[in-house]
DNA sequence: TTGACACCATACTAGTGAGTATGGTAATAT
DNA sequence: ATATTACCATACTCACTAGTATGGTGTCAA
């Protein structure tokens, strides 16, 4: 059967693949979505995705390392106007906030990989990697901050970051099945929660 | 075929067959077990199973009441000797923060319910019911903290324990991709920041 | 021109697992 | 004695899906 080739450069082929891929695995997960779907969405067969990629698994990781490269991306958009140190850091706090409590992707994509990593190496240590990245991001902007007010208390640094994002992680799972806290004003409190723990 | 009745009472089959359902669901995963395999645990075949649950979904909320219940026992049974506020706080906070970082089985159990939250609202009812008794259980024992050391400043009781609960739910979370958290020393800083949640 | 290769489609295999249909047995009731 | 019911086993259906086998087409190099 003849195609046009209508989807740009084929080389990029696999590129729309992972960013399919992606797409369906945030609305319903990695169980909910199988291989024709998400060759279906790159406007291609089965047999063509397994030239790009051996396995699902493979579909997975890339589908990972996407929404790494999409958080990185985002921050330093946001925070590339801000040069205040303090600013900087309320302002990835709230963000980060507004994406565990309203994006519903970002929960469901970071749940099946939490529950995927439980049995699966790979996916781990990929999470893991990633969150190392995060943490020291994190630890960058306070020393930021320290530095600013003159501060020599850098003690608990490390461990503040660590409470902090725990306390997200906790934030997106509590957002799954309580509805009241989309408001603004419930976000804005609950950033202010965050930011106490490195006045301690 | 005969079939000599060795499982005790009869009446306690569903009781077994929740038990088996549970050791397997925290060992696997829902995903990665079948009801074949929750039968042959309890001794008999897949036709009773569904004689005693109308389908799998059953058994996986009836398996949460499992859950629900194991800690409410656990924690009963933890603080039946202590009677100081402050030490039974403490104590509790201790248990949380083991079970998250030691106990495997939790935190595979919990990180499925999770994922199956974001697509099943039973499930999720069933989780938001369960948080709502655990968050009250912690005001309690805040309330007695405070009252204890004649403190007036219940202000932010209600999000501190919020806050505390999403750091446990981040700490079960990261404990699943870095291990070096076990040892002992570790999970006493661990207990430590989460208390300290509370001084602020 | 021809062969090699990148890229894609079609059609299939094979395994899995939820749910059902049906029949058997032991106990209890009438 | 017989009918009913609670409980369990056997044996299926049916849908779904990861992965494979195979062949086609366009492009580019020699």
């Amino acid at each position: 059967m003849k195609k046009t080739q209508v989807s740009g450069s084929p080389v990029h082929m696999s590129q729309t693949l992972r960013q399919c891929a992606f797409d369906l695995f945030v609305e319903h997960g990695f169980d909910n979505v199988n291989l024709d779907q998400i060759a279906a969405a790159a406007g291609v067969t089965k047999g063509s995705l397994y030239w790009h990629y051996k396995n699902k698994q493979e579909l997975i990781l890339a589908s990972c390392q996407h929404y790494y490269q999409t958080w990185h991306a985002n921050i330093q958009k946001l925070l590339a106007p801000l040069s205040n140190p303090h600013e900087r850091l309320k302002k990835t706090i709230a963000y980060s906030v507004d994406s565990c409590v309203i994006d519903k992707r970002n929960r469901v994509f970071t749940t099946a990989i939490f529950t995927l990593m439980q049995e699966n190496d790979a996916v781990r240590d990929s999470w893991a990697q990633f969150y190392s990245t995060v943490r020291e991001f994190y630890i960058g902007l306070l020393y930021a901050v320290k530095h600013a007010e003159s501060s020599t208390s850098m003690d608990h640094v490390r461990r503040d970051v660590d409470l902090m994002l725990e306390a997200m992680e906790g934030l997106k799972i509590r957002a799954g099945f309580e509805k009241q806290m989309v408001d603004q004003s419930e976000r804005l409190v609950i950033s202010e929660s965050l930011l106490s723990i490195f006045k301690g």
